[in-house]
DNA sequence: AGATAAATAGAACGAACGTTCGTTTTTTGT
DNA sequence: ACAAAAAACGAACGTTCGTTCTATTTATCT
């Protein structure tokens, strides 16, 4: 791999690790010169603009969140496993690992009212989980692990909704006991929707 | 009143309005002196920090939700009804009314990993909110409007999941039509603890 | 009305911000 | 090893930031 690419990788991981922790906004290029031991002009040159950055970092969470969530997932069965499974990756990196945040949930604050690239490609990032999740559900009453005629938006809404009280009781709150909670009401919802206990 | 308390009341409606837009961090000396048509230094006297005019603001945010959602559902009768007046005020202060949005949320991203005054102000201010939320449900435990073996926390977990997802469909997604999906996880936590049907 | 206190203004500070430019160092290809 | 290309540096730019002064204007009270 050519150095400069080789640089700019290590830049945008130093820089992830930064926006999972204290949200896009808060990059800088200064900072992030520091903490990769360069100089500002130099970590610059590898993005052309602050927003290209926050661009690249939005690119590699989506790149690494696919990676953790969506991939390992798909070993599971099609139908409840692998909507489990899916939930329960979520609910890991969106909380638990080294306590770091979710670039989805702290950028939605940081852009809802923000227009610009940044907040576009945060937007189409989530979506495309988002469909994920609708296709595992539908796949799920598909294969009669669910009622036909739920709303799946319906269910995707309350999930949804579980990983952001859980994202905030854990990381704002600092309530670390939440994931039992968040697992209950995930299978409060299956339940309703037909699923067998697990 | 005295001059002074009438030019900071409009200071802090002022940055209350930027604050629920935008979050408490965007908060400046300089913007909010355009804003007021003040000088800098004319605004940054009444408060002595930038710090105390956030914390300023959360005190006034805290004032103004006991106003427009806690005290008006004391109106409807103690349990069910009174429950079902909170979330209902709760959704229309925290979306809907003229799209601003709520400091609870993004305050809880803003100050996740950042310990100081305006945080601890914060987390008082919605454990405040939290408790009325836990009495509601526990009073219509005692009412028998829902069964008495439920855990409390577990549907204000849920509960709360609900006003978040609803938060970010709204003001990031731009899901205007979500109040009703909101509605509806709602009642499915009330039907599912005893409630009968609305 | 005149004295006293309160409120606001104005200028300046050091630091951090994103960005530009010219130069120097390092890597790459032959 | 040497030339060409890529990468990184260092200094400076114009702004904005919170904050600190001193001066000036307003409001308050007898």
């Amino acid at each position: 791999m050519a150095k400069g690419q080789q640089t700019k990788t290590n830049i945008i991981d130093t820089a992830l690790h930064i926006a999972t922790h204290h949200g896009l906004e808060s990059l800088s290029i200064g900072g992030l010169a520091e903490a990769t031991s360069m100089s500002k002009s130099g970590v610059f040159a590898h993005f052309g603009s602050r927003e290209e950055l926050q661009i690249s970092v939005v690119r590699e969470y989506h790149h690494r969140f696919e990676q953790e969530v969506f991939y390992p997932a798909l070993q599971a069965e099609k139908g409840l496993p692998r909507l489990r499974a899916m939930f329960g990756n979520w609910m890991q990196r969106t909380t638990i690992e080294l306590d770091s945040g979710c670039i989805y949930i702290s950028g939605a604050v940081e852009f809802s009212e923000r227009e610009g690239a940044v907040r576009d490609a945060l937007v189409a990032s989530f979506n495309t989980w988002h469909a994920a999740l609708r296709r595992a559900i539908e796949q799920a009453q598909a294969a009669g692990h669910l009622h036909a005629d739920a709303d799946p938006y319906q269910l995707l809404f309350e999930i949804h909704g579980l990983i952001l009280v859980l994202h905030y009781d854990v990381r704002f709150l600092g309530r670390k006991d939440s994931v039992p909670r968040a697992l209950a009401g995930f299978e409060n919802i299956l339940r309703r929707n037909g699923a067998k206990v697990d």
